[in-house]
DNA sequence: ATGATAATGGACAGCTTGTTCGGATTTTCG
DNA sequence: CGAAAATCCGAACAAGCTGTCCATTATCAT
């Protein structure tokens, strides 16, 4: 791999991905020709597949920035705060900011727009991040590990969509605490189910 | 629409959805070309176009019997325990119990295999019932009641594909167990956090 | 500037799609 | 049973996409 690239092959790059972001926006990802992309993008055809194999190379290969800049968010916040595994959805904070940063790029990916590959690929990254973040041991054996990582993970996915299709004004902090009252504390709490009217810790534990 | 169909025509339809559902199985539904579904079921092409418009409207067809199958089992279930506002999920046991049943069909339509198209399709059938399973009103006003609804569809679709992919084994009322469990009493309970060690309703409420 | 290197655009064969025929076959109904 | 009606079939079509090849052109290092 050149550690330096010729400069027009950025810029070829570039526009390779603008386009294939632009175009996801428009039509998602499934729905995309090869050949959409090279005309949007203006590129010859051959040009294209010098630099990658097909659409989905393209695609992954956009997500390898998005990627890495996420875990760096994730380190950060979970440095910062050292308490990783008093709060292990402590990172979901900073996610939502990013996905707020990169809001295109986010948008693409989730929901009917991404496609079976990208939605993939997110939840692998996401996944992997979940699986950091949680502590050794759960309470009891009743629910297996891996199935609350994946429970973690969907309830992101879940979010992000909702507040993208549906809310899009409303502030990273803002969706995070819908976010955390949901996944933390259930639904008991919110639905009917007068009897366990919980005696709520009073939610007066910190800042917020 | 005619009422009562040609045998053939019911032959031919019949074939291609079971072309349909096995393709898809080992292939999944955007790799499939309208050429192998023919292939698989043996049927001419001018045929398969008779009777539907593509791909897609076969698949939206196929959707038709379960999702009314479906419906039944909900005012099956939530007629029982007239209590549907009480235990809002109620409905839940049941919706596993009927995909146990059909197995191979939410195989195909749920994790990688599915594609966009059908986990729409899903999306929607689940969250009209999920909808109309929901108390009128919501316990403070932090949550949107839309967002709810989105969760607990992302809850069960995320539970639905770990069971397959991961434990196929457990039967219906082990994973709504599980299930309930995360989504009805949150994450706070199994994980760390130990401060809140909630002082649980001794889980003695009635029968079970 | 000048040769080496790499990106570029256009043209090619192979495949899928959706449509349109006429003819063969099956079903339905008297 | 027998005829009319409906359905299936196979072939052939234009159009579109895919992935590859090669000659041309632009950039890089010296």
């Amino acid at each position: 791999m050149p550690r330096e690239m010729d400069r027009r092959a950025a810029r070829t790059r570039k526009a390779l991905h603008q386009a294939l972001l632009a175009l996801m926006l428009r039509k998602g990802y499934e729905a995309l020709s090869v050949q959409d992309i090279i005309d949007e993008a203006d590129i010859g055809r051959s040009t294209f597949y010098a630099h990658y194999t097909g659409k989905e190379d393209l695609l992954r290969s956009g997500f390898q920035m998005l990627r890495e800049e996420l875990k760096e968010a994730q380190s950060a916040a979970s440095a910062g705060a050292e308490a990783s595994h008093d709060d292990p959805l402590g990172f979901s904070a900073a996610m939502f900011e990013h996905a707020a940063r990169y809001a295109d790029h986010y948008r693409t990916m989730i929901g009917g727009r991404g496609g079976t590959v990208t939605e993939n690929e997110i939840r692998l990254i996401l996944s992997e991040m979940v699986r950091q973040e949680l502590p050794p041991t759960l309470h009891g054996d009743a629910v297996p590990r891996d199935f609350v990582v994946q429970f973690i993970v969907g309830a992101f996915l879940t979010t992000l969509n909702w507040w993208f299709e549906r809310k899009p004004k409303l502030s990273p902090s803002q969706v995070d605490a819908i976010f955390r009252r949901l996944a933390l504390e259930g639904l008991s709490q919110l639905i009917g189910d007068e009897r366990r009217q919980v005696d709520r810790p009073d939610a007066s534990r910190d800042t917020a």
